[in-house]
DNA sequence: TGTACATCAGTGAACGCGCGTTCACTGATGTAC
DNA sequence: TGTACATCAGTGAACGCGCGTTCACTGATGTAC
């Protein structure tokens, strides 16, 4: 009787494969990472690879289409006000932005590197953060009418928090920061910086 | 009589080397530009190169120390107001970053995408920019003693301005924004979260 | 000023390394009867 | 339950492409006398 058992291989030799490449890309950045280094950390043979995935983008693809799947991305819409108006509302989004960011550190910074080498993936990666910026900007709007004096356009300065947010969370997690610190920092620095 | 035609050949042989790799690196990127994609550009053969750079890693040396002899790096410091509690000189500041970083676009460009791969690139260029952060601190805690109500640390305050500043220059010049709309919303947006 | 030799910038074909990718093979799982 | 064949995940040696780098060569410039 068919228990699946071949399947179920292939899928635990995939997971492995991913993780494997997950502590690559870790140690030494995507762009540096041979498909030899992952099947070896991993324990398999070259070949291997190739029965998963075309190529080192594809094993790319499915490791962001895993990130999607958690589901975090969209977090800070639920569960707390939208109004930046309020320092608290501010500090929540920069908070569950920080958090996911830290869980997903490895993919997000493997991305980046492969976006700096291949346009189309720089394209696909603007098309995932588009939403973001768009509700952010909503978010602006909205302190605005709150009695918020901002400092300029609200698109324009959804692209600046967005870039903050990613470029500090990359740095500063890279460095070993600590969450708080990092956290009410840039909740204070962004809610000073939109007016509040 | 040695008029130093050989020499002068050389040395305008190099300069179009360097010239066509920045061509090159501004259509292309660093990373995916080859040694012979330069040469071509500059119309010599491939062994050329060799001649007068080491490698490619060599040659960004090379442009590095160009944009470092035109010296508007610390330009900042000259001929107006260090007080950051005074828009304006906030102002000065973020439009002589900018200014700078707009003439030497693709040679930072190219560093960053270097610096992405290789860690000894990474650490020279983290070097090169220490100056500016200690500086911009400094900035700070004038403003702090003019009057101003910083919202965090000014070494880390220093850190976020700039990073954002290198990440909005980077995004905005290659989306092609006028000079006075960014420098205007940088310099609103900055001297608003540091509580001006 | 002229001649003979030395030097050197530049050439481009060829070399060779690194690495992605393939493929014939193995042994275990699945299927048919 | 057993036997014979088919399928398929995984193996690892080998292939081959791309590209950095070398090197014998050329012709022009520099030097010596």
């Amino acid at each position: 009787m068919a228990t699946g058992v071949r399947r179920q291989q292939a899928e635990r030799t995939e997971a492995e494969l991913k993780a494997a490449a997950v502590r690559v890309f870790g140690r030494l950045g995507y762009l540096n990472t041979k498909i030899t280094d992952i099947t070896a950390e991993a324990g398999r043979a070259a070949g291997s690879f190739y029965s998963h995935f075309g190529n080192k983008e594809a094993l790319l693809e499915a490791l962001l289409a895993d990130v999607l799947a958690f589901g975090d991305a969209s977090a800070g819409s639920a569960g707390h006000s939208d109004d930046f108006s309020s320092r608290e509302a501010v500090r929540f989004h920069v908070a569950s932005y920080w958090h996911a960011s830290r869980r997903h550190r490895v993919v997000l910074d493997a991305l980046r590197q492969a976006a700096t080498v291949d346009a189309a993936v720089a394209a696909r990666l603007q098309e995932l953060t588009d939403p973001d910026l768009r509700h952010m900007a909503e978010h602006l709007v909205r302190a605005r009418e709150g009695g918020l004096t901002l400092p300029g356009d609200p698109a324009r300065l959804a692209e600046i928090f967005t870039t903050l947010m990613a470029e500090m969370a990359a740095q500063w997690q890279a460095a070993g920061m600590p969450d708080d610190e990092a956290i009410e920092l840039l909740t204070s620095f962004y809610y000073a910086g939109i007016g509040g």
